[in-house]
DNA sequence: TATAGTTACGTTTATCGTAAGTATC
DNA sequence: GATACTTACGATAAACGTAACTATA
C-alpha cells in the first residue's frame, strides 16, 4: 500500500468515479491511476469499485471503508507537513478561509488587515460560498477554516467553536415612516414589505422562527444572499430591510436608519470551524484569537485534538460570548 | 513521504533510538533505515532527532509530533488491511489478547473454548503480563484487546469498556478455625496472617483501601501475582488467602473453603480495552459479546469510532454490569 | 576496542508517461 | 462514433543490501 494509491482513490471518489478527470486534477496520466487502483485491489484482495465492463459505477462497501481510512491518513500526512513547516518557519505559510458573504464583506476585512500586518509572510485566501459550499471546502481540505452562522454541514470531522453573537436589525431610508418610531414591534414590522436574506443565509432561519413564534407571516418581497443587495433595494424603496447589524458600515450607510425591534430578534451565533485533528499552525491560533479573543490557543488546540473532551464541551456551551454590533438592549443606532 | 519511512521512524522510537536494533526487528538493513530517515528529514526540512556525532540522543519536538501522526497513519493502514481481510473472509483471522494471569487462567478458558468452536479458523493468541505490560502491548499494536482489572495505562488512544463485576473472597483450608465461622468481619480477618496478590495485581488496590477505611493494617505475610500460588500457600498453612472469587475452581479447590466478609469487600470491575479508532472484525465483536453479553456489536462499534460520544459515556457509567461469581449478598460458598 | 551510524555503489524493482487496443454510452 | 478504461512497453528513478569507512562510549 502506498500513499499515492490512497490519493488516487480519494481523487476518483471526488470526481464522480471518473478516472480521467481525477488524473487531470492530479496532473498525471490516466493509465497510471488505473494501474495503481488495480494494484491496490490486488494487494488488499478486494474490489474497491463496482464495474460495468470498463466503467466504474459505484464504490463497494469495503471501498468506502477503505476510502474513509485513506482520507484520515492523507489528513495526517498533511498534518505532518504542517508541523514540519511550522517548525522551520512560523512566519510564512497559508491561511485559507472558506466563508459566506456577510463575514467576508463586513467582519473579516479589519481582522485580515490586522493579521497581514502581524504576519506579512502568510498568504491569505478567502473563498466565498454558500453555507453548504464552504462546509464542503473544509471537508475536502481546500480550506483551513470555515466561518459562518447558519447550520454548516456538521460532519463528525468538523470542530465548530462559537466566535461571536450578533443580532439582526431593521433598516429603512431616513425619510421612511418607521424611521421616526422607536423600537418597533414585530407586528408593526410585518405591516411592511420585507427585503432580507435568502433562506439558509445569515441567520434567516432564526428570523423566520421569530416571526412564526409571534404568529406572523410577513410579506417578503425580495430576498438576496448578501446585505449589499438588500441595502440597495431598501434605498430604492422596495421595502424594509432586515440585515445583520454587522453589515452596517458607518460612513457609507448613513442614509439609512437602523432600528431594533421589541421584543428583539433572537441572537445568532457565528462560528469558526476546522477539521477535527487538524494541525493548526501558530499564526492560525492568532487568527482565531483576532476573530474571537475568548478562544485562546490552548483551548483551541485541545478542541482540535479532542473535540468531545468535557473541557471542550464546557467551552462550547458555557463560554461568555462577545457580541458584535449593538446588543439586544440598545434600541436605536 | 512514504509509509515505510514512518514505519522506520516508529521502530527507531520503540527501540530506544537504536537504529540497528530497529533494523533487526524489521528484518532489513541498518543503512537502509538510516538513509530513509535522512531523506524524510530532508523532505520535511526539519531534524527528527538530536544527534551527538553519529548517535541519536533524543527526538526533537517536531519529531515527536510527526511520530504521533505517523503512528495514527500506520494504525489506519492496519485498519484498511483489516477491513479488506474482513470483507473477503470473516471466518479466518487473528485474535490477540493481552491480559493478566487471573483472566487468562480462570475467566478466559471457557470463553476461548466457545470462541474456537464458533470460529475455528481464527488463530487466538493470549499474551500474559502485568497490567502495565499488557497496556503497552495494546499501545504498540501487538495485541487487539487488553482485559484486566487494575488501572491500565489509559492513554487517550485506548477505549476501555466495563466487562463484569466481581468480588474478593477469603479462602482457608477446611480445618481452619475460620472455616467454621459465618461471614467474618474485617477486624476478625486482620487477626490472621494474610496471603494475597502483589500490589497492582487483581484488585489489590481496592483491598488495601477497604482495610485502610476500616482502620486496619493486616499482616500480609506473602504476596504473589496469581491465585494459584496464593492457594498453594494457603494449603500449606502459611495464612488466610484473599483471592478473586472467580479464581476458585469447583472440583479442584474443594479442599478449601471460601468465605465472604461482612461488610463485603468493594466490588472490582474488569474491563476490556482496544485501540481507539481500531477496525474491529466481526469475530472480535462476537468475542466481546461472549465475555460481556451486555456489550453489543453496535455499541462497541460506536465506542471504537468515537469513545467520547455522549451515548458511549452513558454506556460506561449507567450500564447494568453482570457479576461473575457470588455477589456481595451471598455469604458462603 | 567494540558498538553504532554514515557513505558509496551496484542490483533490482517499481512507477510513470506514451501509444495502441477495447469496451461502454 | 465518442468517451473512458485497460494493456503494453520503455525510460527513469528510487529503494535495498553489501561492503568499506568513521565516530562515539
Amino acid at each position: 500500500m502506498k500513499l499515492q494509491q490512497l490519493r488516487y482513490l480519494r481523487a476518483i471518489a471526488r470526481h464522480n468515479l471518473n478516472i480521467s478527470e481525477a488524473a487531470q486534477h492530479l496532473h498525471t496520466s490516466q493509465p497510471g491511476i488505473s494501474k495503481q487502483v488495480r494494484l491496490l485491489e490486488e494487494e488488499l484482495g478486494v474490489p474497491l469499485f463496482h464495474r460495468s465492463g470498463k466503467h466504474l459505477t459505484d464504490m463497494t462497501d469495503v471501498g468506502k471503508k477503505i476510502l474513509h481510512y485513506g482520507e484520515k491518513i492523507l489528513q495526517d500526512v498533511d498534518n505532518i507537513r504542517a508541523a514540519a513547516d511550522e517548525a522551520c518557519d512560523d512566519q510564512n505559510g497559508e491561511l485559507r478561509i472558506a466563508t459566506t458573504h456577510s463575514q467576508a464583506r463586513y467582519v473579516l476585512p479589519p481582522i485580515i488587515d490586522h493579521f497581514k500586518t502581524r504576519f506579512p509572510g502568510v498568504r491569505v485566501q478567502i473563498h466565498q460560498g454558500s453555507p453548504p459550499q464552504v462546509g464542503g471546502m473544509l471537508a475536502h481540505g481546500e480550506a483551513d477554516f470555515v466561518i459562518g452562522t447558519d447550520p454548516i454541514a456538521h460532519s463528525g470531522q468538523m470542530v465548530l467553536l462559537p466566535a461571536y453573537r450578533w443580532y439582526h436589525c431593521v433598516v429603512v431610508p431616513r425619510d421612511h415612516v418607521l424611521a421616526k418610531e422607536g423600537a418597533i414591534t414585530l407586528e408593526r414590522l410585518a405591516e411592511f414589505p420585507i427585503v432580507t436574506y435568502l433562506d439558509g443565509f445569515t441567520g434567516r432561519t432564526k428570523l423566520d422562527a421569530d416571526f412564526k413564534r409571534a404568529g406572523l407571516t410577513p410579506e417578503i418581497v425580495l430576498t438576496a444572499a448578501d446585505a449589499d443587495v438588500i441595502k440597495t433595494y431598501v434605498r430604492h424603496g422596495m421595502g424594509v430591510g432586515i440585515i445583520a447589524h454587522v453589515a452596517l458600515e458607518p460612513g457609507y450607510d448613513d442614509d439609512l436608519v437602523a432600528l431594533n425591534t421589541h421584543p428583539a430578534f433572537s441572537p445568532n451565533i457565528t462560528r469558526i470551524g476546522f477539521r477535527r485533528g487538524a494541525w493548526l499552525r501558530g499564526y492560525m491560533f492568532e487568527f482565531i484569537a483576532m476573530l474571537a479573543p475568548h478562544l485562546g490557543a490552548e483551548q483551541v488546540a485541545r478542541a482540535a485534538r479532542d473535540p468531545d473532551a468535557p473541557a471542550v464541551q464546557k467551552l462550547l456551551t458555557q463560554i461568555k460570548l462577545p457580541t458584535r454590533g449593538p446588543s439586544r438592549s440598545s434600541v436605536r443606532a
